[in-house]
DNA sequence: CTTTTTCTGTTGCAAAAGCAACAAATTATT
DNA sequence: AATAATTTGTTGCTTTTGCAACAGAAAAAG
């Protein structure tokens, strides 16, 4: 996520502010949290990366967002009115600083200097994740498998300002993020190598147009 | 979309408030904005309804949101990464306001007091945007027509608490919505018709089922 | 270092979705 | 009120996607 303000710094400062926050460490696979339940938290990513996963009842994964180092996710965002699960799993070792969305806004407002930061700069935050949620529609609205995956790439591309890159998850997990079948997306794989679009060795990708 | 605070109340009170925000009336099938320059603008519907339209290269038009009274808009949410045409247009005649962002965090932030307000509301504003680009989010990730259609019926429902309801938009634009083709998608809702699921006069949809 | 688990790559077949084209109905325009 | 334009409803055919199943590669666990 793009943060215009310096969230390193922000975080770096944290230890000795508010007691309100909450930081937790994960280990892998462990359940971050889940958006059952309105507790109306607010969480960032510190360090790892995660995913926001639904499980519906066709027994369809689709990772809803992926999340790296700070992001923010939790049920402020999400307004839960599926009966589908909701949960954000540590892909890796994650720690997770947890706000309540309320203290931010109202409570802890003028005595602790931590939140007031917060509530500051919350709307550039928010903004933020919009703007990530836009890519994400505009990504999952291309019709055909072959236009997401080239979509998708191309973000990546730009983020890492490189016609060459890893891929930030493993392929069965960008099949359940671009919300298509597997084997499905393999074989659009390999027509685009076919077809001259890109190259692929593992998840690594080169873009070849352009 | 869902705001907290009171919108209404607070556009009514806008007339004698800050010159810097422009009011505009368009007539149906205007264009609203585009979101093509970086004006980070940010727009507020104050009557009628309008859609943000993508145009791709292969000739397909999605319908990227839906706007009704009070939904916000605007470049601010929207970091334009796509050589796509991105436009907001009038579907009916619409009364839009027009803010500058940076006014809002800013500028105008100690004198006026409009912008004061609304940049008081800011969080909540952006937040609601979140969560309905969310539920979009949910609706498009969704693996089959079918299960796209009963997810939207789903959300007008529980939006109007009604099993019965009209569609908010025609059905060729549904199509466009939920990002699938049109003729594919009558063929589904005949076929929810035939297997008992919904009720179909016109575009009204009654929902059968639970 | 070996075993177990997960991930990758592939395929044949079935199902779903897209495309194109058209007539009828509805809605706008003059 | 007549004409034009758009939307709806439908269908045959084609293409794309999904499903199931499996073998080999790679990664994780013991």
């Amino acid at each position: 996520m793009n943060i215009t303000f310096d969230m390193k710094k922000f975080i770096d400062n944290f230890e000795n502010s508010c007691h309100k926050v909450q930081k937790k460490t994960f280990s892998k696979n462990e359940v971050i949290t889940s958006y059952i339940e309105k507790r109306n938290q607010l969480c960032i990513l510190i360090s790892g990366n995660a995913d926001l996963v639904r499980y519906d009842l066709n027994g369809n994964r689709t990772i809803v967002e992926h999340f790296s180092q700070y992001d923010a996710f939790g049920e402020v965002f999400y307004a839960v009115t599926t009966n589908n699960e909701l949960l954000v799993e540590a892909r890796e070792k994650c720690e997770v600083l947890f706000y309540i969305y309320d203290d931010i806004r109202n409570k802890c407002r003028s005595n602790c200097k931590f939140h007031q930061m917060l509530a500051e700069d919350l709307p550039e935050l928010i903004l933020s994740k919009v703007t990530d949620l836009n890519m994400r529609i505009e990504l999952l609205t291309k019709r055909s498998i072959r236009d997401k995956l080239l979509g998708y790439f191309n973000l990546v591309s730009s983020r890492y300002l490189s016609k060459s890159f890893s891929l930030p998850f493993s392929l069965t997990d960008l099949a359940d993020y671009l919300s298509v079948d597997r084997s499905a997306m393999m074989r659009e794989l390999k027509l685009l190598k076919e077809d001259g679009f890109i190259d692929k060795t593992g998840n690594r990708i080169t873009l070849l147009y352009k």
